[in-house]
DNA sequence: TAGGCCATCTGGTCCT
DNA sequence: AGGACCAGATGGCCTA
């Protein structure tokens, strides 16, 4: 999906359905995605109610910027506004051209930073897309398909270790695609080279929303899940070393009986050089990535250190995913990546299921 | 063509 | 005061 966002922005802008307050077309010059018809709440003191209802209608207060000292037109002149209450509270300030200007700017500048904190979430997403099973280049999940399967996965691996047995195939493909969309879940299967009507018709479609766990109570309200046993995990892309992190005591049982011993290993990071148990391969069907350069991050990750990156080759948080590959070269900006940002792949996934297109 | 998805702009609110 | 975060609105692109 490739489109320009500058044509989009400069649209929208001139677009006459769009949140427009107060039009200003004698200083349509700003082709920069700053909606140059937007005047300042506090220097234009309006009834928000009665603006919202005029759409457009404000063409007639129109600011000529090009001569003006006195940019505010007289209300009680307009014939709209004998039909409005008139508004109360202090009569709003003269719109000059400084005014105007300084405006324009804080919003040039709000914009600039709404992008690039939607561009850091994006890129957190883009994260999240590529350790969730299935990643795929020419299918890539919507945002929220992500977060759905990101959900499913957390939940089935879970499962996988406070059971401590290792589930099937089949029951662990139909906790990946609870609630996902159809082509969501054909993505899956075919990650999995599985047929997905094997599990889709114990697939139930998302309940209505007043019925639908929050994301707050999703470990209260798991699915059922049943974990008959065989192929160990790792799965897909799954690196255990985040899980080790958090509960080592609890899920150490289960851990050795997973991983069959790669947990002592793990636990040293001076002893671990590898990914905890060999590629896995479920019913032969698995196809994984191993890139051994990732081993070097994996023993980082387990001394909480991060490696630097060469890209950006400053603080080691500019690149996401140093290891893997191509799909390791996520820009990320610095200011947005905290901790939380630098989940387990970051800190070395050497194993990656990859669905091939 | 309708619907899904997305990027962007925008104003409000809260926080530092 | 300025920035972060949020949600609403809008229009473009893509696909069934």
């Amino acid at each position: 999906m490739t489109k320009s966002r500058g044509e989009d922005a400069l649209s929208e802008a001139e677009a006459p359905g769009s949140r427009a307050w107060i039009i200003d077309p004698l200083c349509h010059q700003d082709a920069k995605g700053l909606s140059p018809d937007a005047v300042p709440r506090e220097e234009e003191e309006e009834d928000r109610d009665s603006l919202k209802h005029q759409d457009g209608e404000d063409e007639d207060e129109d600011l000529d910027c090009e001569e003006d000292e006195e940019l505010e037109e007289d209300e009680e002149d307009s014939p709209e506004n004998e039909q409005r209450p008139r508004r109360r509270g202090p009569k709003r300030k003269k719109m000059t051209r400084a005014r105007l200007e300084r405006f324009r700017l804080r919003r040039m500048k709000a914009n600039a930073r709404e992008r690039n904190r939607m561009h850091g979430l994006n890129a957190a997403l883009d994260a999240l897309r590529r350790v969730v099973p299935c990643y795929s280049k020419s299918q890539k999940l919507s945002k929220i398909e992500t977060l759905r399967l990101a959900r499913n996965y957390i939940w089935a691996l879970s499962e996988t270790l406070s059971s401590g047995k290792s589930p099937d195939l089949v029951s662990f493909v139909q906790t990946l695609c609870r609630g996902l969309s159809q082509p969501t879940t054909n993505l899956v299967a075919g990650c999995l080279q599985l047929n997905p009507r094997t599990f889709l018709p114990e697939q139930s479609p998302d309940p209505p929303p007043h019925l639908q766990p929050s994301s707050a109570s999703f470990p209260l309200q798991p699915y059922p899940y049943q974990s008959p046993g065989l192929p160990s995990p790792p799965y897909g892309n799954a690196d255990s070393s985040h899980l080790f992190q958090l509960k080592p005591q609890a899920y150490s049982a289960a851990l050795e009986q997973l991983f069959e011993g790669a947990l002592t290993d793990c636990t040293s990071p001076s002893s671990f050089d590898g990914p905890p148990s060999p590629p896995l391969s479920i019913n032969g069907n698995f196809a994984f990535k191993h890139d051994p350069s990732t081993d070097f991050e994996k023993t980082y990750a387990f001394t909480m250190h991060y490696p630097v990156t060469s890209s950006t080759g400053t603080d080691g948080h500019g690149l996401v995913y140093s290891g893997a590959g191509p799909r390791c070269d996520i820009p990320i900006d610095n200011s947005t990546l905290t901790y939380d940002g630098q989940s387990h792949q970051e800190r070395g996934m050497g194993t990656q299921l990859i669905f091939h297109d």
